[in-house]
DNA sequence: CGTCGTTCTTGATCCAGATCAAGGGTACGC
DNA sequence: GCGTACCCTTGATCTGGATCAAGAACGACG
């Protein structure tokens, strides 16, 4: 039904573009078209305002804070994180995005990229200028409707993250979201590869690499889990929902 | 130059829609407005879908949790806060709203509220159904772009508060930014009301009540600020905003 | 195929801030 | 004017997770 994400990155970008109703069925933006019934002419504006770009290698920066706003990227294949350095030198990861979702929202109001997004593994996007994409939007009911959508749950999930919990809760909502946002993308709902190291998730939960280690740890030794290094399935998800519970606001 | 809300709420409502220039000249939308040059049928426009409601008393809820979302309030006079209860009783204050600033955004996403939004003073609001301000803002680009800046404003809000930061450096910004806020709104910078108890301000800074009204008075011995009660003067800007820099992310 | 650097795990100790406890202040209703 | 209920402050103790330390597993590369 749903495209897997990196077939996309497998296709000719410009054959791609001649086939507007298959065009990257996994984008952020496919919801706005579809509910504009397929309109032939608004898939081709999108083509037409959207540059395919990538790969960016691990490590590579997609954009650094303070280059000036100029485009929102949609993550077409590969992981990557948003992360704000401070006076000190403290990292602070303020999200992991994969693929059918979008980085670089945060850097409307400020009109300057408040963060760095790095790729975690390579990674592909399309980047959509943004003054002509919310042009677009004027046009199209439906993307401005995505836009706001996309915004308003880009919000709600930090502000999950900014709620005091326990260190188990954390990093039980964690794998639990991070498992619902691949399923939603049409992966496996239980398996997951984590494309980020202990100390980036430590760094996104607030919390320190030896404690994320031990909580992973504990888990399979209870059970919870299986993992393997980065290879994690979710064995029982009902305690850890529960766990997750309050963090994820059920 | 800027208008204090405080005149706004004692405008006769009814007059006040006569008026289209100088229509709630600290409303969220107001730069909307200028930037489409004044246009009068624009203005004529946000009048019609504008609901002015209030007051609500302190303690009352302007809407509650799992409410199905149907409309953005942008706060005219009085100070609300919006706050998360999660399955064990615990309060999570999500943010704090003053007169100019716009409640109900992260509501866009799931479609219901996700929080309850209580009046902190006696509140009025300038309601704006969400599916009618969305379809002006399609012929508006400047209060389309207004909307996408104020859901990224608030992104940045709460990224900043997930922080993990010293208790006092928490405390620090929470003055300097509500003081900020203040300013911008036309008020005194230096002088502030906290319509807030210190245990709200610890639900929303992830303390314990004790924790803050310990660092107040330490602030206060050390003639950082002044206080009474909840009058704070802010007395040396400068070390709060050392202490409070990597919190605001400057 | 071994070496080196990185990441992950596990153990021991420490500390910032939570929690528990108690007293004083303040506002409001009667 | 006097309860009464909350709010704020201050002190004493406790604890979850950070930090420090040291191996163990893994991956990249010559």
């Amino acid at each position: 039904m749903v495209e897997r994400p990196y077939r996309c990155v497998e296709h000719d970008p410009i054959a791609d573009d001649g086939d507007a109703v298959r065009f990257c069925s996994t984008c952020a933006f496919s919801g706005a078209c579809t509910q504009a019934g397929y309109d032939k002419a608004a898939l081709r504006d999108l083509h037409v305002l959207v540059e395919h770009v990538g790969p960016y290698q691990a490590g590579a920066h997609v954009f650094r804070r303070r280059d000036p706003f100029r485009a929102i990227y949609a993550v077409r294949g590969g992981t990557v994180k948003t992360v704000a350095i401070d006076a000190d030198g403290n990292e602070q990861v303020l999200g992991f995005y994969i693929p059918g979702e979008v980085v670089g929202l945060n850097a409307i109001y400020p009109e300057h990229y408040p963060c760095d997004a790095v790729a975690l593994e390579p990674a592909y996007f399309c980047r959509f200028s943004f003054s002509a994409i919310s042009a677009l939007a004027t046009r199209l009911p439906g993307l401005q409707q995505q836009l706001f959508r996309l915004l308003s749950k880009e919000l709600g999930m930090t502000s999950r993250l900014a709620g005091d919990h326990a260190a188990d809760a954390r990093v039980a909502a964690f794998l639990i979201d991070l498992a619902e946002r691949y399923a939603a993308q049409g992966f496996p709902a239980r398996r997951l590869h984590l494309a980020m190291s202990r100390a980036e998730i430590a760094d996104y939960l607030r919390l320190a690499a030896e404690t994320v280690s031990r909580i992973l740890t504990r888990f399979r030794d209870s059970g919870l889990i299986a993992s393997e290094g980065r290879e994690v399935e979710i064995l029982a998800p009902a305690p850890l929902n529960e766990l997750a519970r309050n963090v994820l606001g059920r």
